[in-house]
DNA sequence: ATGCTGTCTTAATGCTGTCTTAATGCGAAT
DNA sequence: ATTCGCATTAAGACAGCATTAAGACAGCAT
């Protein structure tokens, strides 16, 4: 199949070509909010400038996403069901350093204060103008993260950069594409469990990129025969007929 | 000149003496405001949270300022007499990563966005509650400063003084146009690391600069060929298809 | 205003490298 | 034995890239 099937040319085809183009790391935000509204006004303005967009309704579920999601930058309403906003800015902060944009309906100084010496980057009030939000968003994010410098995965021989996007094997550089850099993060994200075929798929192609199985073959057979090239054992990457793939720790 | 030969009393001066007396470890914020009031506010309170405190009262005052008393970060009201206070954000960017906090009596959203994508890290109208706006401080200084241990970009034959806006290749001159620097620079404060296009083509053509793929493409042609006639090795800005570009460190 | 200079944009070309497609062979499960 | 899923390879299609040249444009000095 072409991945050029699809009937419709609506905006999540467009998104996906997007994120193509930018090699699928478009940059990620995670809105957490319990009104559905603001969710969704939300999403459409940052879709529209490039975002990829992750959404929490509460902040039990927004901490386990930001673990899971790893986003560049986390918009978060302190008014949520479940448990006090500042508590969530905390507990984020107790081991994530990842950018937080704080909404809340409360206008008060104090209240600004809590939240900002929590840990969050920026308080904006609601009803808020999406421009200034926006533009807020932009400052904090662009301000990347001062700590994280040298590989973030290391695993025998195998040492991955995701900052630099860079994968070497016993210190040699190693040059990968796109699709095959974009499988091997996934592995190594994962390493030691099980990735499915059709989370690959969808980290690749997004999400309508399933019955594209075959494509993926091919590009593991690349990247197998690259790595071992450079002295990785082939076998590490391990097949689990049916389901997916494995990266051996 | 030696700091103890000034023949006026003025504000630098004051200004050592002070740092002096605090043992000069405090962090040091720099106060951009041509009115005494404000001045004087921010002062006995920053003062009061144990900051250093440094004023200007103009823009241009406030660029030497910065290049002179290395502040840890800036208050800067947008409203200056003598230049527009988001070309000052501006000019402070091309060489200095330094948070900035911008005040202003307007509170439109246009300036604000204005504000922030020139580079400014936090928007504060007037008149501001001091509290929210030591918080804001806070935020902005707590995270820290990445990537500028000096204005200097140096590797191997190339030398960027980003203070001067100059390139040096081998000590010998590289005049590169607007365009052409900016790119340069980008990739030089990132070394080592892939820079996306769109992070690229935000940089030079603003924040919706994107399809403008192909001028970038134009621009990075002239930028290799004038870098490798001077003797810099043309493959040490690496395309990575499809994602953006690196320059080898 | 006018012309000059250097920069930016636009467009066209050929090319490189990546992705897709398809064909073949293997092995395990039914 | 047959079928299904997977690995591998090779070849062609294609997107994205590099490069060049020419025209538009802005900035500046006259």
């Amino acid at each position: 199949m072409s991945r050029w099937a699809p009937v419709v040319w609506d905006g999540r085809v467009k998104l996906i070509v997007e994120e193509l183009a930018m090699g699928s790391s478009a940059p990620a935000v995670l809105v957490i909010d319990d009104e559905m509204q603001i969710r969704r006004l939300l999403r459409a303005a940052l879709q529209a400038r490039g975002w990829r967009v992750m959404e929490a309704d509460g902040g039990q579920l927004g901490i386990s996403e930001v673990a899971l999601g790893r986003p560049d930058a986390v918009i978060l309403d302190l008014g949520l069901p479940d448990m006090d906003g500042v508590d969530v800015v905390r507990r984020l902060r107790e081991w994530n350093r990842v950018p937080i944009l704080v909404l809340s309906v409360r206008d008060s100084a104090e209240e600004k204060v809590r939240a900002l010496d929590a840990g969050a980057d920026d308080y904006v009030s609601k009803p808020f103008n999406t421009e200034e939000l926006l533009a807020r968003l932009r400052a904090i994010q662009r301000r990347g993260d001062p700590g994280s410098d040298g590989p973030e995965f290391v695993s025998g021989v195998l040492q991955i950069d995701f900052a630099a996007r860079e994968v070497r094997v016993g210190g040699r550089r190693l040059g990968l594409t796109r699709i095959e850099y974009a499988v091997l993060k996934t592995l190594a994200r994962n390493a030691g469990k099980v990735v499915t075929q059709r989370q690959l798929l969808r980290e690749v192609w997004g999400p309508q990129g399933d019955d594209c199985s075959n494509h993926l073959r091919v590009h593991l057979a690349h990247l197998r025969t690259k790595l071992s090239a450079a002295g990785f054992d082939r076998n590490r990457i391990q097949t689990e007929t049916g389901v997916g793939y494995r990266l051996i720790e």
